[in-house]
DNA sequence: CAAGCGTGGGC
DNA sequence: TGCCCAAGCTT
């Protein structure tokens, strides 16, 4: 037997009387709603996912609906969401529910992990969220609380390691709250304990975290993240599809060329754009969202 | 497996 | 102001 878990209880009453209203998590959110709010929350945060959601679903209420529709209408909908392959993951994740799972999201893990778009994180949350089954979810929020409480380190390893899905395995508790435990330890996270400025004076389990009772010391090693995006093959993408998301139908190439100057970049992401399936070249040279 | 992949907001 | 970060996945 595992040694009992000392965070359940005192995260589980935080989260009774702190959890955020968030839609998908409502009582009679779909497994779809749910599928696609985890791809739109994959590095994006929830104030930015909320309307985009909201517009989804209204348009879009079930996987064959969106099956309907060209690629490049999820796409275009998608806004500036970023990382726009999550809208054909989506789109391709509508098609093969209908083609595969009779229009019906798939409640196993490894259903779903088979899903375009769909990785470790996501099949375990929408296997926990919406079928409410026993699986440890470990996304950054659950790794940085962990990181914290129990091995007292300021900040978890860079990519997740088998140590930590132990760690988590060993504080899954019974079927019946393992879902609510799941999503209360991100919620923890998420509101509380931050990346920065953690607001240990709300956290109750404070008394317990091996980190603040260390003196909350600082992340050694080397400093983590060094990603600049301006001039970056990224922002150019970024310029060009927006473009074509604007415009209704065919783009011509001048139309492209004027957001960036630099022109051998320029034409590597507009190629790169096509060759992963968020634009296409017509027979004319001009540029459209994918039909 | 490290790198690439968008975008905007907070400090 | 620039840097860091946000419910990761894929190759």
């Amino acid at each position: 037997m595992p040694e009992s878990n000392r965070l359940l209880e005192p995260i589980l009453d935080w989260y009774a009387g702190n959890a955020r209203d968030l839609p998908w998590r409502a009582p009679g959110a779909s497994p779809w709603s749910i599928l696609v709010s985890e791809i739109m929350l994959q590095q994006t945060p929830v104030v930015r996912v909320l309307p985009v959601w909201t517009e989804w679903m209204e348009r879009w209420p079930t996987p064959a609906s969106l099956a309907r529709e060209s690629p490049g209408e999820a796409v275009r909908h998608w806004g500036r969401l970023g990382y726009p392959r999550r809208a054909l993951n989506l789109h391709a994740c509508a098609r093969a529910i209908t083609e595969r799972h009779g229009g019906e999201v798939p409640t196993g893990h490894d259903a779903l992990l088979a899903l375009p778009g769909v990785g470790e994180y996501t099949a375990a949350a929408v296997a926990s969220f919406a079928f409410k089954g026993r699986h440890a979810v470990l996304d950054t929020n659950v790794r940085r609380v962990l990181a914290r409480a129990v091995s007292g380190q300021e900040y978890p390893p860079k990519a997740t390691t088998p140590p930590e899905r132990r760690l988590a395995a060993s504080l899954l508790p019974d079927a019946d709250r393992a879902p609510v435990w799941a999503v209360a330890v991100m919620e923890l996270g998420a509101l509380v304990c931050t990346a920065r400025a953690a607001r240990c004076a709300d956290c109750p389990i404070s008394d317990l975290c091996a980190w603040r009772l260390a003196g909350k010391p600082a992340h050694d090693g080397p400093a983590r993240r060094g990603q600049t995006y301006a001039g970056t093959d990224r922002q150019c993408r970024g310029r060009l599809l927006a473009v074509l998301r604007q415009a209704h139908g065919a783009v011509p190439k001048d139309a492209l060329d004027v957001v960036w100057d630099d022109a051998p970049q320029r034409e590597r992401a507009l190629d790169g754009l096509v060759t992963d399936g968020l634009a296409e070249v017509l027979d004319d040279g001009t540029y459209r969202l994918p039909g």
